[in-house]
RNA sequence: GGGGAUGUAGCUCAGUUGGGAGAGCGCGGCGUUCGCAACGCCGAGGUCAGGGGUUCAAAUCCCCUCAUCUCCA
């Protein structure tokens, strides 16, 4: 056994050999699944050939070998929990696996993996073992006749284990382990240990899927056609094994992490059970985090980001366990980077991003934890002067679900304070919780009548980068998701053609507009669609006649719509590259969309891009546009687009055949899209919005040609107008507003004070309507001011002149009546202003209250407001 | 997808059955000082996130939208 191979050694080894024997090395997806919504992240190494195994999909090659990045953590497949404690969960690992597409099956694929793991890996034949499933006497027989495997070293296991499945329905079979025995060191001691114990001593090292079964909605399974093989192999599991270690943490895989963790927290690993469960937990975090923000994973409060920020909080939480309080997430990341340059250079690619990410949320979380402990100590403070002795866990909960406080540093805070938590309680509400967001998931299903289609292997073609109409025959007619026959005038519908030359949403760019008709019909095509088999689904509307399926169509794409939205295409690519160059390499393309009515741009980028630089940026997309750079069109295979530094998009899923757009030197990269041939088309170019949609993410909209013309033309319209109005040049437009602006507040300030010494000037008279009741000072009067705000300072304004006594004031505003009462000080013992209005208020039509000094009131009858005045002497 | 919370001055936040929009810091002016710091006095700064509703009256109650935080799936 070569004990010092390293893990490079044995991912490329693995590539290695099944290249040789005839298998495409495809390239690691990225963890974000291209076109499947029902999962959260890839999880297998099968999770991108999911539609050729289903025969959905058809590559160019029957076996394939990768080393996929994997997450698991949120979803179905959650080990979040379990990682640190065991030697072997993780949320990130790398799968090997080789695949047969209705190739080889079973026998070939039991004697590539024994020949790789005795020969190359060096696996001592007496150490290994294989499981089967029960019932599959064939795969049993092959280890034991062609490989040569004893009997009593080939074990049978039930469903639960040797058994797969893809989902409900579909693609199914018995799979095949391969174990190894590690010996007695490595094991749990228990008599009854042996091989399917939990323990580390036999370690299932890869699995072998037989896809054999399609199995149907009554649970019937019928022999699929051309079987296939889907195997994989946990790369940290077998380089443990490779260079005896007892845990996949002490592989070079993610030791050197482990140092630097050491290194940071100037605590030794191996030490104490609690700090090398932080140490693992951090170690393993980091990869996740840098991992998936490599993939354009960003933290954040729902989905994908949400569970990304779960991940990394862990992390920053069991850091706080070993004395790691300041940011520390991101140098572990650091490593990380250097670990895997080689395998995903891609990675470090994204490092200054992936990097500034993860120290934006170790701020963020200390901010939430911050927060938080001000509310717990508030909370504990008060149990504390309640005398009560245990934290409830409405409390708890609380603190966890509204503020993200966790419970384990309620915990730690708690501990020094003498009480009590009602965990049970927590848990409880948790479950409550649980229970009540347990929602229906919607699984974009592809509907029944496409299915067919393309597992049938019909597939429309698309001609529409060269052409843009052409004749073709009706292949499908669809209404509400089933297939009719006819349709007629005014059926809104989705029709599929042989060929086409209209373009499907994807990748930004919206679906063509245009007209389907022959002599009989004539149909109206809003939106085009591609399905995910790749087929493309015009949606619309038959203003006239009625079409069959069957029928040959004249198919026309919306010309003028279609070059627009060419321009504002190509116009992307130029930002992009413009953007990288002003602002930086992070800047990576988090999506778009491109219209004929102008374009939006989204982008990682940290902070607001501020207006000095968008006009540069904007001057730049210019001169690219005026040196009229012809765009250039190539088709390559995949990897070879990314040999030559094309850029790709995160979540764009791509074949192994890719157009790559160039444009001169500047730019290169992969793309679907419809673009206009030479950039001086464009015209000009126009940015008119950036804003922030994410944390991290920005948004630039933007127009070209004749949209960014008349935006143009609008603005200078609209600066002519206003020049005009204010009779000030142009430039001088902003100062000239501000000036009126400063000038009009102040005129209103002036109007607010003229208004009230009116208002006091008009009733200066006062003097007659003061009356004594009962020797107090009373006056109720009528006033004209406009505002409830005017009438109490005015009665301000009066009581100070009475000194002593009570004023109440109305006025008429309208339809309604505002009443105001005050009472100075030394009489609110005997009289409360709210009961004053509260009864004259009546007699107007209205309520009111307030203070004893002070209070309001309302009503609807103007015509009573001298009526309710007088009454106020009455109620006295 | 389902919950919870927050949104008030440049910043951090108060605002109690609905009834005069506040504090601290910061900013400007004046005073004290040879000058600074400190202090004192005066002042500017608010469509109370946006929209709709209830009410005589809404920062406050109800509904919707948006943004941010957070939990669950």
């Amino acid at each position: 056994m070569e004990l010092c191979m390293r893990a490079d050694e044995v991912r490329k080894q693995f590539l290695d050999f099944f290249k040789k024997r005839g298998h495409q090395i495809v390239r690691s997806s990225s963890l974000v699944p291209s076109d499947d919504p029902t999962l959260l992240f890839t999880n297998a190494g099968m999770v991108q050939f999911k539609r050729s195994f289903l025969g959905e999909e058809n590559r160019g090659y029957k076996r394939a070998t990768t080393s996929q990045k994997c997450v698991r953590a949120g979803g179905k497949h959650n080990d979040l929990e379990n990682v640190g404690y065991t030697a072997r969960h993780h949320t990130f690992f790398e799968m090997l696996g080789n695949f047969s597409f209705g190739d080889y099956f079973k026998e070939k694929a039991m004697e590539f993996g024994w020949d790789l793991l005795t020969n190359r890996y060096g696996f001592p034949e007496e150490k290994l073992w294989v499981s089967v499933f029960l019932e599959d006497d064939e795969a049993y027989d092959l280890w034991h006749r062609n490989i040569g495997v004893q009997e009593d070293r080939i074990v049978r296991f039930g469903e639960e284990d040797n058994f797969w499945t893809m989902g409900n329905t579909g693609p199914c079979g018995p799979c095949s382990e391969i174990l190894i025995d590690r010996g007695e060191a490595f094991g749990c001691g228990q008599p009854e240990c042996r091989v399917g114990c939990e323990c580390d001593r036999y370690l299932e090292i890869w699995n072998l899927v037989f896809m054999q079964f399609n199995r149907d909605s009554d649970g019937k399974m019928a022999p699929l056609p051309k079987p296939s093989i889907d195997t994989g192999m946990g790369l940290e599991r077998v380089v443990s094994i490779i260079q005896n270690v007892k845990t996949n943490f002490d592989t070079d895989l993610i030791l050197p992490i482990i140092k630097k963790v050491e290194h940071l927290s100037e605590r030794r690993f191996g030490e104490s059970v609690a700090d090398d469960i932080a140490m693992k937990v951090i170690a393993d975090h980091a990869r996740a985090a840098a991992f998936l923000i490599g993939d354009g994973v960003l933290p954040s409060n729902e989905g994908r980001g949400y569970v990304l920020r779960r991940i990394m909080r862990r992390a920053i939480r069991y850091g706080r366990n070993i004395g790691l309080i300041r940011p520390f997430l991101n140098q572990t990341a650091e490593v990380v980077f250097d670990i895997m340059k080689s395998a995903y250079p891609e990675l470090s690619e994204g490092r200054a991003f992936i990097s500034n990410v993860i120290k934006n949320e170790e701020v963020r979380f200390s901010e939430t934890l911050g927060y938080g402990l001000k509310l717990l100590d508030e909370t504990l403070s008060d149990l504390k002067a309640k005398g009560l002795l245990e934290v409830p866990g409405k409390i708890i909960f609380k603190l966890y679900d509204t503020y993200g406080f966790p419970v384990d540093i309620v915990q730690d805070v708690v501990r020094d304070e003498n009480l009590n938590l009602d965990m049970e309680g927590f848990n409880q509400l948790m479950q409550a919780q649980r229970e009540k967001s347990r929602s229906t998931s919607v699984f974009s299903e592809i509907k029944n009548v496409y299915k067919r289609l393309s597992s049938n292997g019909i597939k429309p073609e698309f001609i529409g980068y060269d052409a843009l109409s052409t004749d073709s025959k009706v292949i499908v007619l669809a209404k509400d998701g089933d297939e009719i026959n006819t349709a007629v005038e005014g059926d809104r519908i989705e029709i599929l053609t042989e060929v086409t030359p209209f373009y499907g949403e994807a990748g930004g760019q919206v679906g063509d507009t245009g007209k389907i008709s022959d002599e009989n019909f004539m149909m109206e095509i809003s939106d085009t669609s591609i399905d995910p088999t790749g087929l493309i689904i015009h949606k619309g509307e038959i203003v006239s006649g009625q079409v069959t399926k069957g029928a040959t169509v004249h198919l026309a794409v919306d010309k003028e719509k279609r070059r627009s939205t060419a321009l504002n295409h190509t116009a992307t690519h130029i930002l992009h590259a413009v953007l990288r160059q002003i602002l930086g390499d992070h800047i990576k393309q988090a999506g778009s969309r491109v219209s004929a009515g102008g374009f939006r741009f989204d982008f990682t980028h940290f902070s607001q891009v501020d207006g000095q630089t968008l006009d540069q940026i904007e001057v730049l997309v210019n001169e690219r546009i005026r040196e009229n750079i012809p765009l250039q069109v190539d088709e390559m295979d995949a990897e070879d687009a990314f040999k030559i530094g094309a850029t790709a998009l995160f979540e764009e899923k791509y074949g192994d055949r890719v157009r790559v757009i160039s444009l001169s030197t500047f730019s290169k990269e992969l793309c679907g899209g419809t673009h206009t041939d030479q950039t001086g088309n464009i015209g000009l170019f126009n940015i008119v919005g950036e804003s922030g949609i994410a944390s991290g993410v920005r948004r630039i909209e933007a127009l070209t040609g004749g949209g960014a013309i008349d935006h143009v033309q609008q603005l200078s319209r609209i600066v002519r107008n206003a020049s005009l109005l204010v009779k000030e040049k142009p430039k001088d437009l902003p100062l000239k507003i501000g000036n009126i602006l400063d000038h009009q507040k102040s005129l209103e300030k002036e109007v607010e004070r003229l208004k009230a010494n009116l208002a006091i000037e008009s009733s200066e008279k006062y003097e007659d309507d003061i009356r004594s009741v009962n020797g107090m000072k009373v006056l109720s009067k009528r006033v004209d001011v406009e505002t409830p705000a005017a009438l109490r300072d005015l009665a301000d304004r009066f009581k100070e002149k009475l000194k002593s006594g009570i004023v109440v004031l109305g006025s008429v505003v309208g339809t309604k009546v505002f009443l105001v009462a005050v009472v100075s000080k030394d009489l609110t013992r005997q009289y409360h202003a709210g009961n004053i209005v509260k009864q004259i208020s009546a007699i107007v039509g209205g309520r009111g209250g307030g203070r004893s000094d002070m209070a309001q009131a309302g009503g609807t009858r103007p015509e009573n407001l001298n009526q309710a005045l007088e009454k106020v002497y009455e109620l006295l």
